[in-house]
DNA sequence: TATTGTTATACTCTATAACTATA
DNA sequence: TATAGTTATAGAGTATAACAATA
């Protein structure tokens, strides 16, 4: 029997996925220009972004960033050497270091966020029952996934 | 003046933005992972899920991506020599080389999507105006933007 | 003159394997 | 023995600049 006529035609998940791989293309593309106006690549930024919630050990971080622990040694290399970052050593485990933010790595991705102007622009468009029913959605969505932003 | 209670409470841009990067990050994440299982890196990934569509010039394919487009010579050589793309001579233009899926190619993409089980249980688990609601929020927030999936 | 694809170059990202110092 | 961080290595991605062929 068929069934109660809708307002809105159905969405399969094929356009449903399309759709996520374009509002990923679109924040990506965001992400990695306001990154490169600090002088940083997408992998840095993100990396920033992460230490951001607080210090974090290398390997922690590379757990995070889905990455093999060994990247994080160029990375954060990179980052130190630009006086973004700072390792130290943990107090509790002398194999562990902790990697923390410096003032100048804070102001960097403080900087970067505030440079996200396509997004920004796009979520701030919405208005409260829109943001809350997107909120909602996508929790339930992505519920418990790893951040790898 | 306050306003009428809310059900929900306001979700603010930054709170937003935190969420699309974790969602949009969890999406990333299936994707490349899927494309690994196809021995495919995640880049070499979207240029066959650009070249799905059907068939670009290297200029063209380098703006889809967003990348230089020295970087598609070494890119398109790769697939290439696996047998997963093929370069053709424009028969309009003797400069252009248009690049299309092999038979094999077009396995490679289609398998690497139907192996998305993370995204595509989550959406699945969706009724259909969740999805509509998630597909029109999704279109007006990231409307006319640049597919780099 | 302008454009397409390529090459040369340099840097970054990434995984694998082996090493060291701790635990 | 196991773990944290590092090093060495190799391959892949990326941008810039310069080039040959074609428009």
């Amino acid at each position: 029997m068929p069934g109660i006529p809708r307002a809105t035609p159905r969405v399969d998940t094929a356009q449903l996925m399309e759709l996520l791989a374009t509002s990923l293309g679109a924040y990506y593309g965001d992400f990695t220009e306001a990154a490169a106006r600090e002088n940083l690549t997408a992998s840095q930024g993100k990396t920033l972004s992460v230490l951001r919630r607080g210090p974090a050990a290398m390997r922690v971080l590379a757990q995070t960033l889905s990455c093999d622990a060994s990247n994080m040694t160029g990375l954060i290399d990179r980052l130190e050497k630009r006086g973004l970052v700072r390792r130290e050593p943990s107090p509790t485990d002398r194999r562990v270091k902790n990697v923390l933010l410096t003032a100048e790595g804070e102001r960097a991705v403080d900087a970067l966020r505030a440079s996200m102007h396509t997004t920004t622009a796009a979520l701030d468009a919405l208005d409260d029952d829109e943001r809350a029913t997107l909120h909602d959605l996508l929790t339930r969505t992505f519920a418990g996934a790893k951040d790898k932003s």
